[in-house]
DNA sequence: AATATCTTTCAATAAATATTGAAAGTTTGA
DNA sequence: TCAAACTTTCAATATTTATTGAAAGATATT
């Protein structure tokens, strides 16, 4: 296969794989796009390489920032912005685990603690099995969190962080 | 909180978290639906419960069999088919990524395999950082396939099995 | 074999999401 | 201060995804 066509296709699997996990697919594919830059792209460049329109590579790069996968450069002499993109994998995993923890998993959390409040008749199976499932439901995501929460923090751990380098 | 006030925000709230993650918001309200429920369900309650029609409801209960995640009860001197959820919450964790493996990390893993295999110059700084991020990423992936596996392996295994019953 | 009960299908429609592009905003330097 | 170079915004539009509901398909009952 051609580095070329091997591109495109990176491109493309990265693009659905991210809307299959509820990330935009273009996002998942300027992500790629930078991924397999060696140099820092201009927004001109994502634009023309992709076929997507100023507004949305704006957009989805400052997006890309946000989650802190992509971060901006600057070039003495030029007024341009250049988009460069964290190349570690494992630093890109970490910081996916890290934003997803925060955006979704914590609010999912809190109102879990919250359900396992409500109040009832015990005898009401309808009352038992509700309180039963949620109460398991949080002790799930409750331990998820921990774990996440021990793997973001694993390069200050010298246990995990030896077992990490292992997927390096 | 009230019960069915309780009940309300945790259909909602799967929902939600459902679509964040691809997965559409009707079929894991269903799946909230039944999780909460001590009986099985007809698809007229399903129905009347998330007031959806009743085609979104046979295909939702349909896609949610075939996640393994719901199954259908017959019942003696009766036509209409009832639906029930698997409510032990590790098993449905370990059946969503049973599903989720099979269906997009095994893809994505084939198709890395033959981005590897790119020709081109060795010195092209191009070349180089594309396969670099191909085959970095391509590990990762591995890793977790295989971590997956152990993971979906785990009730034959003592001491896994002993290890995810604190999850439990 | 006709009818009642229940399930499935799928083209049409609606709703949610993503994208465009032109205008407004900002920064730099002549 | 002006204007060139670049970035950001957002209402309009396009695309994708989900939902409806009526009709067709099953299956059991008389």
């Amino acid at each position: 296969m051609e580095l070329a066509e091997a591109k495109q296709k990176f491109i493309e699997a990265w693009g659905k794989l991210g809307s299959e996990w509820g990330i935009n697919r273009t996002m998942a594919q300027v992500h790629a796009l930078l991924l397999i830059s060696p140099e820092a792209l201009t927004t001109e460049q994502v634009m023309e390489q992709l076929q997507i329109s100023r507004g949305n590579a704006n957009m989805t790069l400052r997006d890309l920032i946000n989650w802190g996968l992509v971060e901006k450069q600057h070039r003495s002499g030029e007024r341009k912005e250049y988009f460069f993109a964290e190349k570690d994998v494992w630093t890109i995993a970490r910081q996916v685990a890290k934003e997803r923890k925060r955006r979704e998993l914590e609010p999912v959390l809190k109102l879990l603690g919250q359900l396992q409040e409500v109040q009832g008749d015990e005898q009401d199976p309808e009352y038992q099995t509700f309180k039963t499932s949620v109460t398991d439901i949080n002790k799930l995501a409750s331990n998820v969190d921990k774990t996440l929460e021990t793997m973001l923090k694993a390069e200050e751990n010298w246990f995990f962080g030896s077992i990490f380098k292992l997927f390096k």
